[in-house]
RNA sequence: UGGGGUGUAGCCAAGCGGUAAGGCAAGGGACUUUGGCUCCCUCACCGGAGGUUCGAAUCCUUCCACCCCAGCCA
């Protein structure tokens, strides 16, 4: 209690919470905060929604508010249950709860009617006769002011009868529009008598075929937020040039206590693909496997790829919320779930590229249980016992016959400690006639230096993982790596869907099918992650069978070898 | 050459007239039966130029750069 000035001078808050501190004070909207989260049932859901429902869902938990699911579905031409499904799934599994106020826009049809009826009779909306190209033309340009639609000045009675005649069907798509009539040379295009109302004969999956007119965005999104009794409406920064429209259509139906919209930053991050539309291309042109596909930044993809709400959630809240574009590095998310798979992962033994190599005087039928650490991190998560043996695997890149300067896993003469088991030194190894590919490696074990012994207290530069060769279990290991090569420079639109594809990192999948893991990994169910020690964090993948396991890899541990190695290659 | 925005380190981002938080990345070091984790250290004069002030990233002027807008998409 004391601290609240030391936590002030140490808490940052954004320029949103700052809008709504404000408000509090003055008690606007009587102190109350709403939110929602707007999404449009067109698509998949991806990482920038997982910001814009991160800010939406936790400035409301902040402020003791509320905050509403809603599906913006004003558009049937482009709007399916199948996605309206995937985005309760995904901001449920983000971990939020909107409670019984689930809503959609196409619930409020009736309301929004009738208050398009009070505009026209308030001498505020119109219907055009114009059609899509001459009402482009009629609008003007940057620089040059629109002309007046030559209906612009139609009776009250008229427009109403004719507006009736929109909703009963009379005419056909796009042979009239409702409009607002506000300013044909405002320097803000979207005042210029905007579209409110369009003809669309098309089946809705909510409404069916009770309308053949829908509302557009401007004039049906200030509204929802005004039935739902929204106080600040937070979007993005490309709705900042609509908010003076935003503002109208309340203050023209007379709306008590209106909703403020306030723009913030979309997300964008290095490394992949951001947009529905490019995104699309992907999944659509089979560049990858689905909308779920691990290397895609959808929450679905995300999530086969073994990243965790809490690690997303985590990373929205440290990205921040400004009004400045940017691009966050996608190391950034990297971290993030290290972060937090470093706490919470189990510690496993699998080798990716086994390389067999052989205990020469250790006994050719004994098998030791050996036991090992399930997370150091932490002490509660216990142990567990890994057969060891005679024959073991390790990893092809942990043995070098001519080692390069640094270098301290195993080579000729060389000792290493195999984790949680012996010490061993290499005596030989035997290299393939045909290949020139060294097939195993021959070392002799301290039997006294066994974990645990007092004779373990000896140091050895490097410690191996292994498994062994009687009871290892085969698995496949899909390796990812950023979906694209560049930063994200290249991404601008201009650069085209040919720039996009050329972006495409060639490397970012690899199938590794020759993998050997510890048995303990027998009954591992999808979604499930581990750390497979000194190699990264791998998540168990829906296509996983008992007798056929797969992983994904999350993400890489770091490595500073593999820095070093990089400086060399690049110094030489 | 209209309007709306934004410019603080390689990348995010605090700061709101009193002399540049924090995180990521990077580099160095300690520790280590994961070259992991953890810990310590290093790393900016705030888009440019003027001005106001004892004092400016913060105020004023001006210039520059970048983003968004001419869908009956959202």
């Amino acid at each position: 209690m004391y601290s609240s000035q030391e936590s002030k001078s140490t808490e940052s808050v954004n320029f949103i919470q700052a809008i709504i501190d404000k408000d509090k004070k003055n008690n606007k909207y009587g102190g109350r905060v709403h939110l929602r989260f707007p999404p449009e049932p067109n698509g998949y859901l991806h990482i920038g929604h997982a910001k814009s429902i991160c800010l939406n869902f936790g400035l409301a938990q902040k402020n003791n508010g509320l905050c509403n699911l809603r599906f913006d579905d004003t558009n049937p031409t482009k709007e399916e249950i199948e996605y309206i499904e995937s985005i309760i799934y995904d901001v449920d599994w983000l971990g939020f709860d909107w409670e019984d106020r689930l809503y959609y826009a196409s619930d409020y049809f009736d309301r929004m009617y009738q208050d398009a009826l009070t505009l026209i009779k308030g001498g505020k909306a119109y219907v055009c006769d114009l059609n899509t190209d001459e009402i482009r033309e009629y609008r003007g340009t940057f620089t040059i002011p629109g002309k007046e639609s030559p209906y612009r000045n139609r009776s009250v009675e008229e427009n109403l009868s004719l507006f009736e005649g929109m909703k009963e069907g009379k005419f056909e798509d796009g042979a009239r529009v409702l409009r607002a009539k506000i300013d044909m040379s405002s320097p803000n295009l979207n005042m210029r008598d905007p579209v409110l109302y369009r003809i669309l004969k098309e089946s809705h999956h909510r409404t069916g075929d009770k309308w053949c007119i829908y509302p557009m965005y401007d004039y049906a999104h200030p509204l929802e937020d005004y039935y739902e009794k929204i106080t600040h409406s937070v979007c993005t920064l490309e709705f900042e040039d609509h908010r003076p429209l935003y503002d109208w259509v309340l203050e023209n139906i007379q709306a008590v206590e209106p909703p403020q919209q306030i723009e913030f930053a979309r997300l964008n991050m290095s490394n992949t693909v951001m947009s529905k539309r490019r995104l699309r291309v992907l999944v659509e042109n089979g560049y990858v496997s689905g909308w779920d596909d691990p290397r895609l930044p959808t929450l679905s993809g995300l999530r086969r790829r073994g990243y965790t709400p809490e690690a997303i959630r985590n990373f929205c809240e440290r990205i921040g919320v400004a009004k400045t574009n940017s691009v966050v590095d996608i190391r950034f998310l990297e971290h993030c779930i290290r972060e937090d798979l470093n706490k919470r992962a189990q510690r496993v033994m699998a080798v990716l590229e086994p390389l067999k190599l052989i205990i020469d005087n250790y006994p050719d039928d004994l098998i030791e249980e050996m036991d090992c650490e399930n997370n150091p991190e932490d002490t509660a998560s216990g142990t567990r016992k890994v057969p060891f043996s005679k024959v073991l695997y390790i990893e092809r890149e942990d043995f070098h016959d001519n080692p390069p300067a640094k270098y301290f896993r195993l080579s000729p003469g060389r000792e290493v400690r195999l984790k949680n088991a012996y010490i061993i030194k290499c005596v030989g190894f035997v290299r393939d006639e045909k290949t020139g590919a060294i097939r195993e490696v021959h070392c002799t074990y301290d039997p006294e230096t066994k974990s645990g012994r007092p004779g373990a207290m000896r140091r050895v530069k490097g410690t191996l993982h292994w498994v062994s060769a009687l009871s290892a279990l085969p698995a496949e290991v899909r390796l990812y790596d950023t979906l694209l090569l560049d930063s994200g420079e290249e991404q601008t639109e201009e650069a085209g869907d040919d720039g996009l594809i050329g972006q495409l990192n060639p490397k970012s999948k690899e199938v590794l099918k020759e993998c050997l893991v510890e048995p303990g990994l027998k009954n591992v169910t999808p979604g499930e992650k581990f750390q497979f020690m000194r190699k990264g964090y791998f998540c168990v993948d829906p296509d996983s069978k008992p007798d056929k396991l797969v992983f994904n890899r999350v993400v890489s541990l770091r490595d500073n070898w593999e820095k070093i190695m990089g400086d060399t290659q690049k110094n030489s």
